[in-house]
DNA sequence: CTGAAATAGGCAATAAATTGCCGACACCAG
DNA sequence: CTGGTGTCGGCAATTTATTGCCTATTTCAG
């Protein structure tokens, strides 16, 4: 299957058996997949191509992951990256998680959690919603005060939106709001409550997380 | 600026021993101590008392640490937390990180550690935005819009004056806000300027609520 | 086809936020 | 002490947001 809104990861682990089982693996389940087997070759296939998530060993011969997550964010400040290690310490996981990884996965890698991390991405960055997410996160300067909370309203709403298959009185629900108002909100952040649902049909467009 | 206690945290062990041995500690450094043996306990101080931070033990007897940290969240969104535990596995640092906690400490407990730590609490959640940020879009769905913005507003706003070292000028200039703007927005949010230039100096605790 | 349910937008009353202007207070250098 | 600087809050005019009421449109089951 072909499909537009597929996503590309980079792979990153020094083990060339785990790398390309891995890659088999994902590739089958129609996402998109660069390898690299060092923090250096990582870095260059960041710039090289357009990759929308990073999914990482923590533990590398020479230049450890959070190096590496330190630097790759750099070039990409808000890219999500995924953690996996094998003899992972409390200090190695916290020190990731400040990082803002979104997950951390323990050696060896259950695929299929894998996936499920990975499609929860998909969710979360999809299409318009990465925009979002630089606007009010990445430049942390420069924005005005009101300029960012709007762009972090527009990314709940837009969030809440996908997470619930486009049910607009499920989000009211959610998100405690008067419809009235939501309905002035989504007018004036231009959210399309259209094409974010018709962005999900081909994917999962339910998070059973 | 009250030079008394100005910082109440709440700690949380099953273990008396420790409980009693960190609390000493805690006290002879000038920050109040609550201490709380179970989730229960704790969750009832939680609402009887002002309380500005927890530290609790991951793994407890009846009800395990991420639950109590939840429910206390229903109480205190925005409150800081922090865990230890002395096994904790790698799922269990993931999940605490998740919920926004501020720091995981590995038992035993270094006291001088945990005061550094308490101390970053002091001036309102420094260091890990990332992981504070985490802590918005992160928390569970279920908390009205508008409290999430301006959770998130107020986050914005801090950061920005620890950035500027309290200089409210600096602070309109790079938000572009009117100052009166701000400082509505300050005294609307809770957010004390003496209380965040305070650096390891012991400042006035705020009530946010 | 018909009617119920879900969604969207117009309009107007009400509530809240924004902002300029004024004065007050603290602090510091001269 | 005095004047300058930076901060804070009261007040009121203006703007913007919220929300209830009403209607239109679409979708879908029967």
């Amino acid at each position: 299957m072909d499909k537009s809104d597929s996503l590309t990861i980079l792979l990153v682990d020094d083990d060339l058996d785990v790398l390309g089982a891995i890659a088999r693996f994902l590739r089958t389940h129609d996402i998109g997949v660069v390898v690299a087997e060092s923090a250096h070759t990582a870095l260059q296939r960041l710039q090289e191509q357009h990759i929308d998530a990073i999914v990482t060993d923590l533990r590398m011969p020479k230049s450890n992951g959070l190096q590496f997550a330190v630097s790759a964010r750099e070039t990409r400040p808000l890219i999500p990256i995924v953690f996996f290690s094998g003899y992972a310490q409390v200090p190695d996981v916290v020190a990731a998680m400040k990082l803002g990884a979104v997950e951390f996965l323990e050696k060896p890698i259950d695929p299929d959690e894998l996936l499920k991390v990975i499609n929860r991405v998909r969710i979360s960055h999809h299409g318009t919603l990465t925009t979002q997410r630089l606007a009010f996160d990445g430049l942390d300067q420069g924005y005005p005060l009101k300029m960012r909370v709007l762009a972090y309203e527009k990314y709940l709403i837009e969030s809440s939106l996908l997470q619930h298959g486009g049910h607009i009185s499920s989000v009211l629900e959610s998100l405690q709001v008067n419809r009235r108002t939501l309905n002035d909100k989504m007018s004036k952040l231009g959210i399309k409550r259209d094409a974010l649902i018709a962005d999900t049909v081909a994917g999962n467009s339910k998070p059973a997380d």
